[in-house]
This record gives C-alpha cells, structure tokens and sequence, in this order.
DNA sequence: TATGAATGAGCCTTCATTCAT
DNA sequence: GATGAATGAAGGCTCATTCAT
C-alpha cells in the first residue's frame, strides 16, 4: 500500500534540492518541501539523509550506464560509437543540468559514500568506454599500442569538465555544440596513424 | 597578529584534515589540533570556517599558476611548453596529494565559495593552458580552426580525471607515467595535420 | 466497538513488550505487531498509549485483589490468611512474571499516571492486608498496639522486594519456596508475644 | 581548566529534574536550565543524557553505602546496628526525597541501566544488611536457621516501601518516626526465640 | 471496523563561534 | 596573542497520533 511513487518523487526533489545548495547545505526537511511531503515521511522510504544521495546516485547512474549502452548497441563503427557517446553525455548534462551538478559534485566529494558504495556504477561507465577503445584497437581504428585505461580517462575527463563549466557557469550556449570539436579532437588523438 | 606563520600552519593543518575527512566533515577542532593549536586561536586568523578553505584555495592556485609560468617561461616550442605542463601537473599532485585531495573535490563544490570567490584564480590556470595552444595556432603548430576554449577543458579535465582517479584509488603506480601518453594523446588531437 | 477481546489482546499484548522493554521504550507499533493488529487499531480502543498502561494495571490489579481477597474468604484464622497471601501473590509472580515486572516497574514510576489514577487498586491491595491485620489484632493473635499501617507496607514491601528480585535477577530458583520463610518471620514480628 | 564543580552541579540539577518529572519526560535542557547552564554544557561532561542517569546513580549509592557502613561501624550489637540502618535510611531519605524519588523509581526501571551497570552499588548495600544478620546469628541473637538472603530482601523492601509511600505521598508525617516500629517488628520476627 | 501511510512536533546531540581569563 | 570552556542555534531522526481508503 506504501506509495511506489515516493521515492522517485523524493529522489528527484533531492536532485533539485541538492543541485541549488549542495549535499551537506541542505536540510532534509527542504528535500520533504520540495516533494511536497512532510519531512518524517522521508524516513519510510529512506533509512537516512545519505541513504538518499547512495540511492540517488546508483539509480540515475545505472540508468545513465544502460542508455549509453543502447545508444552504442546498433552501431558497427568504435570511431561513431565515440561520437555518439560523446554526444549523448552532453545531452543529458543539458537535458537534466540539476542532476548532472548534484553527480558530478558529489562524485568527487568521494568520501563516504562513493568510496565503494557505487564504484561499481561509476567503474560501469568507464567500461562502457574502455569496451569501445578496446574494440577500436581490435578493429585497427585507433593505435595499437593505445594505453587504453589512460585514453578512457581522458575522454571522460574532457567530456566530465566541459560538462562542468557548463554546468556551474552560466550557460550562455548549446553544451551540445562541444560534442563535435570534443570528439574529433579525441579520436584524432587515439587514431591510428594511416587512417 | 603576531605569529606570521600561524595562518600558514593553520592552511596546511586544513590540508591534511580537509582531504582526509572532506570540508564538512571537518571540525574547526579538528584543524585546531592537526595545528598544534586551540581552536579559538583559528579565529585570529580567520573569521570563519569558510575563509579557511577560500584562502587556502586562492593561495594554492596562485602558487601552482605562478609554478606552471615559470616552468614553461624558458621553453619556446609550445607543443614543449604542453608536455610540461602535464608532467608538471602529475608531478605535483603526486607530491601534493593532500592537497590535491582538497583542490579537486572543493573545486566542483563550485557553489558559495568558488563560484567567483575564486573563479580567478581557476581561470588563471586555464588561462595558462589557453596562451600556449593559441600560442600554438599562430605558429602553425596546432590547427588553425581548433577550438582552443574546447581544447583547454579538454586537456584540464584530462589531467584533472587522471589525477583524481590515482588521489581518489589505492595509488598503487606512479601518476607520473601518464604523463607522457596523456600529452602525447592531446597534442596528437589538437597539431596540424601535416605536422 | 464490535470486537469485545481486542482491548484485552492489546493488553496482553503492551503487558509483553512492556516487559520486555519498558514503557518508555515500547512503541505503539510494537505492541499493535505483537498483537497481530495494526498501530491505528489501537486508537479505536485506547486514546493514548498512557491510557494503555493505565487500563492494563486498573484491569490487573483490580484482579489481583479479587482473587486474594476470595483466597482468604474461607479462612478464619488471620494468621492463615496472611500465609495465603504470601503464598498467592509469589504464585502469581511466577505464573505472570511478565505483567509482574511491568507493574512493579510502573508502580513505582509513580508519577502522572499513578498518582491518583491507579491509586483506588493499589490501596485496595493494601487493605486487603491491612484488615487482615486489624482483624489478628482484634482477635488478640497480633500486638494489641502495633501499628497496622506500618506492618501492612512492611509485609507488602519485603513481598515485592522478593518478587523484584525473583523478576529482575536469573530466576534461578522457586520464588515460591520464600513463601513460608517471609510469613514465618513476618508474623513472628507482629504476633502478640503469648502466641 | 574544566571546572571540576559543573559535573556535580548537572547531577544534582538532574535529580531535581528528574525527581519532579521522570528521567523520560525530562529534556535534557531542563537539567540545563535547572543547572544554570547551556544545554550544549552538558556534553562537555557526560557523553549523553543517559550518562548522566547512570553517573548519579552510582555516585550516590556508593556514598549511601559508605554512610551506613560507617554509622554501624563504631557499634558492637547486631541487633543495634539494625536499627541504626533502619534510621539512617529514613533519615536520608527525609533529608533528600528528591534522591530518593530518583533512585527508587529509576532503581526499578531495572532495563538497561541497572541490570549490570549499577549491580555492583545496589548489592553493596545488600551486602551491609546481610553482613549484619549473619553476624547476628553468628552471635546468637538471631535465629540459627535464619535464611539471611530473604530476610536481607524483606528489610529492604519493607525500609524501601515505607520511603516510598512518603515520597510518593503527600508526606504529612515523619518518616523517622516510622524506624523504631519497623525495625521492632522485623528484628522480632528474625530475633532468636529465647531473646 | 481495520489499515498503515502520512504527519509534524519534539528532542538529543553537534559544532561554529565567542569571550573571560 | 592564546586558550578552551561555554554557548545556543540548527538539524537529523523518532514516534504518537490522525485520517483517507
């Protein structure tokens, strides 16, 4: 009988919530304002105020994770699966900017609760990108002895701060419009040299 | 204010307190006795707990801007100058990790403090990277149409992910090692083709 | 009001987690889970969780003197039923020990709830010894002057000392085996000294 | 630096408190209030409200103790130390019916505190009253086959019931007043038949 | 009548900051 | 200047009670 809608409705204030003030700057009883709800009905679906940020961050990153891998599933080619990822990152940060302030925030607070608590959702991702560099190097797309756990973190680096200023500034353009310089910067610098 | 060091051993007491616990779950006390000192004495030196990691921010990046300018003044080849801008980025961090630690997670904070209080001296930094690719551009080195506000926060979070991934993990290999490919992989993305 | 026995499974049920945890930490959910019944029911029977403890001790203790008072009916001689006291009320002890650790326990909480709102059932359990004794003082088998009062909160006292112990310590051993011992020194403290 | 007089000061704020409403419906900044002091004060010398119910009650049972001990100690007959204890028990709670409110009630609470934590304290005083008895019958004056442990616990509960029926009461008499008959009864009752 | 999700007042505890010494 | 005891505002969490179903 308990509501299967309240957490998701919790969730997503807190999203909005922590995204305007930060984790630590925010009080529970903003998140219970935000969704509408009373600040004790918080705790019958979340053991505490962390249990909502862990909560929050495996569901949206799992989610994030299963699209990416959608998006690249029908594709052949490892150069246009990077172009694709690449895109899709910075349409999502722009499609959903309070989300992507509160994970990458968050993300780097490290401490306590990532620690461990998803690494697994955060290392999923970067699989997701290692796979396809991997498949690039296979298929004599990009250079054979590529360090590939480097190149992964670079790529994901660059889109993770062009994300981030535009994020925290005061996005005065398109983040969409990066994701074509990001990627052909990028795969020119992994590719193979004759290609 | 007598004591002129006391600030001084007030910030780097925060350091190593901050990275290890993270700002807000820091005690002023904590910081105190990381010091040597009681905690009432902080408020000499600081009005608030804030101020303290402001200060420490804005002293930090001056002196790691001031480091980097220096460090590439005496080079004329800007793909050189690139180079040891990452060497000299990993290095530090390896050096600094503490304060790396701090520098990283409490730049994406971004919210209240950094959100101008320190976006100069942020920008400073980019700025650095950013004179050497235009640098770079002009002197047919780097393509002619590159982006290089894209290519200067690619190539920050570049260094930026590569270095929290070691801060953040069990550090078990030397950071410095990526320098060369990590630069290697840009300079590749971002030269003139017939270069 | 259609179910007539829930107030009392509600009682039985508080008298066990009462028990088990106190009153102050028994929550109103564990007595309706180990009722079978669920936490708004309660209100349909008890306004508050005060008016359960209350209604339980009136309901128990007004019992309680029912049943000594109907053990010693038959009895003529008062130092027998003195004895049959002693012996009932360590019987019931041990036969309830449960409900016996929360009324000893409440009792003395004395406070709000007692003062005044059981005070009727307790004094009647008082009187019940005290007549007793007026009556062994009548018929000259007690101390033509001894202090009925006295003796009636010294009998009950050492009684519930016994039982305090017996409910709150191992129960390692009979508490009815105390019986013959406590009458025993009891009535030679009071009987008349011909006797 | 700490000042060594704030702990007995929040202690016997506390009893005051604690007396007037119960250790459960009292907050911890009405000791604060009581004491004279910030209600933070508090947990710069006890870890937590419990702490402070816990910290009281063996203070002042092992001073109890060591009180009594002291008073039979300079008296020869068994039967006169009885009664001195019987006395200075009335006459202590007389003295501090707070205290004694305190102690007796919370004395009976029996979970979590005293089961164990204060075990010691309380069967200390037993120990004094059960010192005495055997020494009595070790001298002939009381009864050979006197079965101490119960008469210990009926002393006790019948001292205990009297205090607490004047504390709980309206205490228009004088408790002290009540010592010589009840310490006449019990001794005769345990009193060796040819004494 | 029975349910249990929702409510929100209440309380313990923490900790940045102050200030008397 | 240096200290650290004292302050008290703030906030996470609990749980008795209500009420829509």
């Amino acid at each position: 009988m308990r509501d299967p809608d309240k957490p998701q409705q919790i969730i997503d204030a807190a999203i909005r919530v922590f995204a305007r003030n930060g984790y630590y700057n925010s009080r529970v009883s903003d998140v219970a304002r935000e969704a509408g709800i009373a600040a004790g009905t918080i705790y019958l679906y979340f053991k505490t105020k962390d249990e909502i940020l862990v909560t929050l961050f495996r569901e949206k990153m799992t989610e994030w994770v299963a699209l990416v891998r959608d998006a690249i599933a029908g594709e052949a080619d490892p150069l246009e699966k990077i172009r694709r990822i690449v895109a899709l990152h910075f349409k999502m940060i722009e499609e959903h900017p309070a989300l992507a302030e509160v994970l990458q925030v968050e993300l780097r607070q490290g401490h306590k609760f990532f620690r461990g608590a998803s690494a697994q959702e955060v290392s999923a991702y970067f699989d997701v990108i290692a796979d396809v560099l991997r498949e690039g190097v296979l298929a004599g797309r990009l250079r054979k002895e590529l360090p590939v756990k480097v190149a992964t973190k670079m790529l994901f680096g660059a889109m993770d701060q062009l994300a981030t200023s535009w994020v925290l500034g005061s996005r005065g353009y398109r983040l969409s419009e990066a994701a074509e310089p990001v990627a052909t910067i990028f795969l020119k610098g992994v590719c193979a040299d004759g290609v």
